[in-house]
DNA sequence: GGTTACAGTGAACAGCTGTACACTGAATAG
DNA sequence: CTATTCAGTGTACAGCTGTTCACTGTAACC
């Protein structure tokens, strides 16, 4: 069957899509990319539909086959940037050393993530407080649920056994804030070479460090 | 006490503005607050010049007697704000007690700045991220010289009278970041009650003892 | 008391915004 | 092969945006 043997490999080489769907998942990825291209820079709550509908190479009013509305979009955006951000646990529980070494693991798990989807990650801490709206509401309670996550995981710890969940959480939120705060630190360094790179990751494991030597002193209450 | 008593407090309450400056300064004032309530629950940067100067009571073009453009009326948003943040820290150094005498009384004051200007924290807090305009940057430099600060007041404890100033920023520096993130539960607080701001308190000081108990066990490098 | 400085006005502008509507053409379904 | 579905188009409109310009009335100045 020399004919369609050869049209199905030059179809799948070339990946181009072929049915409608895939067209369509395509264009709203297109939209999705074209968001976080712009968003380089500036709020998610100083960008419009046509700019978005432009920089996807799409008319305004195609825009509406994929989103309802602006917010929605944000909301996507926002899914998307979790799923990044769960790999990044994924990861960083799929190497399970102990001791600062796990600090030391954590922090560069952390690190090469970020580098890897800067985008992702500047999405989120950018808009994690900037308002009111649907896309906060969402950042906000992805960031929780992922905290709670953070507290089981911590709860395997022999040291923090017999701590209350109470406290437990209240750990994991310190620990999630201070990571969070690295991040930006990392998406805002200058200049961008490896020293500052190392300096972050270094304050960061501190940081860590520091919070992990109050463990064994904790009383509750 | 009278009539000349009556007038004197009649014209005292309706302090009317009689110099050309003070009506100036009046109405930038009044640009500001406007700004302010404006900023309830958005971000600045969907804030529009004619849109605050409706709120201010004045016509769109007077607003250049007073700002060249939103974003120089966003840095002075930024003084005013870093003001009120000044006079917590103020209010904060003024009744130096010690231990955890101390972490409680730091969060009672930052609780109770919060609760009386929260348009300025919110406005700190929202902006600190979300963007890289001038806005962003006052504040980020604002705030750097707020936690160095802190790590200058860290140094006279006992206990932290040998760290290095490397050691010390690191400390302050997760400190302002868990009482930021304080400061964004005290300004989202639902339900608006005495318990959800006791539990939240509490949660604050939790997270300075816990910081604070790793201090003790701390070696450098 | 006459002159000047200047905070605030009002009309006008070009450019952007979201969204309604009727359309096209090609992949799909029968 | 024909009929339908539907992602993407193009036009249109009302409303908002920042900024210009010539203006007014009054506090401040000499």
């Amino acid at each position: 069957m020399g004919y369609s043997d050869g049209a199905r490999t030059l179809s799948v080489v070339s990946t181009e899509p072929v049915t409608r769907q895939e067209r369509k998942q395509r264009t709203r990825q297109g939209l999705l990319d074209a968001a976080l291209d712009l968003l380089a820079d500036r709020g998610f709550a100083s960008l419009s539909l046509r700019e978005v509908a432009k920089q996807a190479g799409i008319v305004p009013t195609a825009f509406y086959r994929h989103f309802a509305s602006m917010d929605e979009l944000g909301v996507a955006l926002v899914e998307e940037s979790m799923r990044t951000l769960r790999g990044m646990i994924r990861s960083a529980r799929s190497n399970p050393s102990a001791y600062t070494d796990m600090i030391r693991a954590s922090v560069r798990t952390l690190y090469e993530h970020v580098r890897a989807h800067e985008d992702h990650f500047r999405f989120l801490t950018r808009e994690r407080y900037s308002g009111a709206g649907p896309v906060q509401r969402a950042i906000g309670f992805e960031l929780k649920l992922f905290s709670s996550e953070l507290a089981v995981d911590l709860a395997r710890f022999e040291v923090l056994r017999e701590w209350t969940t109470d406290d437990l959480h209240m750990m994991a939120d310190l620990i999630v804030t201070a990571m969070l705060s690295t991040v930006v630190e990392l998406l805002e360094a200058r200049p961008r070479d490896a020293e500052t790179d190392r300096r972050i990751v270094r304050t960061a494991e501190r940081r860590l460090r520091l919070i992990f030597l109050g463990v064994p002193s904790w009383r509750s209450g």
